[in-house]
RNA sequence: GGUCUGGUAGUUCAGUUGGUUAGAAUACCUGCCUGUCACGCAGGGGGUCGCGAGUUCGAGUCUCGUCCAGACCGCCA
């Protein structure tokens, strides 16, 4: 037996116990009289005692051997120990050591294993084995672990089945670019990993599955973001016999359950808000609703007053910025700098302090006075000692350029509290998407979303407004799900394919099975797919994914620990008659 | 595809206007140390300043190229 306890559980009450213990060698502190060693496993760190007295040479000298990181195993006594140590659950003892075993030696890591480590990004996900001894990364995947059972905990009483569906299927043409694998066998022919097993759910109900989810691994070939791995894991649901109401009851629900479960958090307030009110409100189709600096539109009260930038913009829109009076010049002047960063791309921003006596003072004296300015604060619900920040221009771009501001303002105002969960559906998203690149219209969500009822029409008038039956949930700013009714009959299938520019050759080619399947009566039936990876980021109130992923991808897509994507070998190419053709 | 930031000891970083032998902390090695727990003390080893060109009497420092890493924009139905 290698262990009888872990290096974890042992206080007080074990004291005068044998013991044998294993793991890893954390620290050592040689005092030549006397060594200690902090031993280290998943469960915590066990102080070792090597006492020139009370162990023999033997023994002592294996000890002043060790060095960090070493594999040992040993037999002992559990002592009090003379000088506790508050600051660790297994402070009041120490293991009085017999005997030892190095089970393996360990070279110099090259970085501390610690909380605070040394190491830099790069190098800890070279190491990446090493980064997980780490309790900081080895808690998130415990912490992964326990939302992944909460979810499925949660489902299966509700009577959901987890169904596995294939990696290995067909690439299509819309949406993200596929990751394709050639197949040997059939010469000249590729399959591709899924970016989701969207048809295949839609399949599923099509089978009488009913109530379906998985925990499933998606492929997209998009560039990284701190937040977007090429492979991400779905929490990928689908129902039958439901409309969108019954969707959004059971996973509200679900989201309810997990925030309880994981985080202890009752969530009163779930609101619904529509896709026009959040752009209109927040600018942004996934608002951060933990705070408020709620937009407000100021044309009716900024126009017709000399000042051709307001007037001649299509939006003038503002937020109050809460206690933003004590903003410095300087501080006001950084955030203008910072709209009209590129990457932002404002023209320049107007600003109005709300005096604590009710006066105003803007940048825009000249073409306002005291009355106009009491309108803009009455509109953005700037209050004395707030600042009124207000961008013009274009609707859709002063939208997101305000939003920006908007999520920046409060990060640096700590209005953005990783404790606080505020949850909402964003609902009736617009079915179809103007796309500038290739002049024609595309599926916001996906082609298999169903437009809301009554409103097939508008597509030949006027397309863009045909809303559908599509939602999102938002948690704190973040999209971490989506999803919709779906299209359930051949013949709507057709017809959005159609509009869709797709012709009913391409369409059948790529979906003439689902279509098929339509026609052996589909049941009516909708879903939601959840970012996992996300999801527990945010529960576990951090930012970056990669730090929830066991074995994460880099930048550029790359796994530097197995480094990967490689070259294969000719004889590989030939199998799979390919051959290269590389550019440069 | 683009913008920005960075690359100097095992590691994290500093390095002034271009100027003598490139530093600190930590890690590592040796010795000392009678209760350590960020142990302490003394000593030691450790550098292709990412790589390649260029400017210059002289380049870690300036210029160009290139590679790598990170953040963002485009992209991500």
């Amino acid at each position: 037996m290698y262990r009888t306890h872990s290096n974890g559980e042992l206080n007080a009450s074990h004291i005068d116990t044998q013991v044998t213990l294993a793991g890893w060698v954390q620290k050592i502190r040689n005092k030549g009289f006397m060594i200690w060693v902090d031993l280290r496993d998943r469960y915590g760190i066990t102080q070792l005692i090597f006492d020139e007295e009370r162990t023999s040479k033997k023994v002592m000298e294996i000890a002043s051997q060790l060095g960090r990181e070493f594999v040992i195993q040993i037999d002992g006594t559990v002592i009090e120990r003379e000088s506790k140590n508050p600051n660790m659950p297994t402070g009041d003892i120490e293991i009085l050591v017999k005997n030892i075993t190095v089970l393996n030696k360990s070279l110099t890591p090259p970085f501390t294993i610690e909380n605070e480590t040394d190491g830099g990004e790069d190098l800890r996900m070279k190491y990446r084995y090493l980064d997980i001894r780490r309790k900081p990364v080895r808690e998130n995947l415990v912490f992964r672990h326990k939302v992944t059972m909460a979810v499925r905990n949660y489902l299966s009483e509700k009577n959901f089945v987890e169904v596995e569906t294939p990696y290995l299927i067909k690439s299509t043409p819309e949406g993200a670019r596929d990751f394709v694998v050639p197949s040997r066998m059939n010469e000249g022919q590729f399959y591709a990993l899924p970016q989701s097993p969207q048809t295949f759910k839609q399949l599923l109900m099509v089978g009488g599955m009913d109530k379906y989810f998985q925990i499933v691994k998606c492929f997209r070939d998009e560039d990284l973001r701190a937040d977007r791995q090429p492979e991400f894991t779905q929490i990928d649901c689908e129902m039958a016999f439901v409309e969108q109401e019954d969707i959004l009851n059971t996973f509200e629900g679900l989201t309810r359950h997990l925030l309880k479960e994981i985080n202890g958090v009752e969530v009163s307030d779930f609101p619904r808000m529509t896709y026009d009110e959040a752009m209109r409100t927040y600018g942004n189709d996934k608002p951060d609703i933990r705070f408020g600096m709620e937009f407000g539109e100021l044309n009716d009260v900024t126009q017709h007053k000399d000042f051709n930038v307001f007037n001649q913009a299509e939006l003038v829109v503002g937020i109050a910025v809460p206690g933003g009076n004590s903003f410095t010049r300087k501080e006001i002047d950084a955030l203008i700098d910072w709209v009209k960063r590129p990457q932002i791309g404002a023209m320049g921003m107007v600003y109005c302090r709300c005096n604590e006596d009710g006066s105003f003072k803007s940048s825009v004296d000249k073409f306002y006075d005291q009355d106009d300015l009491e309108r803009w604060a009455d509109i953005t619900g700037a209050k004395p000692g707030d600042l009124i920040c207000v961008l013009s221009g274009a609707a859709d771009k002063v939208r997101s350029q305000l939003s920006a501001l908007r999520m920046e303002l409060a990060q640096q105002l700590g209005l953005r509290d990783p404790k606080v969960f505020a949850p909402l559906w964003v609902v009736d998203f617009p079915l179809l998407e103007w796309d500038e690149e290739t002049q024609r219209y595309h599926a916001m969500h996906h082609p298999f979303t169903s437009p809301k009822p009554g409103q097939l029409d508008l597509l030949e008038t006027d397309p863009g407004a045909v809303k559908a039956n599509a939602y999102d949930l938002v948690l704190n700013g973040n999209e971490i799900g989506g999803g919709s009714i779906r299209i359930h009959d051949k013949e709507t299938q057709s017809l959005m394919f159609d509009y869709l520019g797709f012709t009913p050759e391409e369409a059948k080619a790529q979906f003439g099975f689902l279509m098929d399947a339509f026609q052996y009566g589909a049941p009516p039936h909708g879903g939601i797919a959840f970012g996992l990876d996300r999801l527990v980021a945010i529960l576990g109130g951090q930012e970056t994914i990669r730090d929830f992923i066991a074995f994460p991808k880099n930048n550029a897509g790359r796994d530097v620990m197995i480094d990967a994507p490689a070259p294969i070998d000719t004889a590989q190419l030939e199998e799979l008659s390919l051959q290269l053709n590389i550019k440069g």
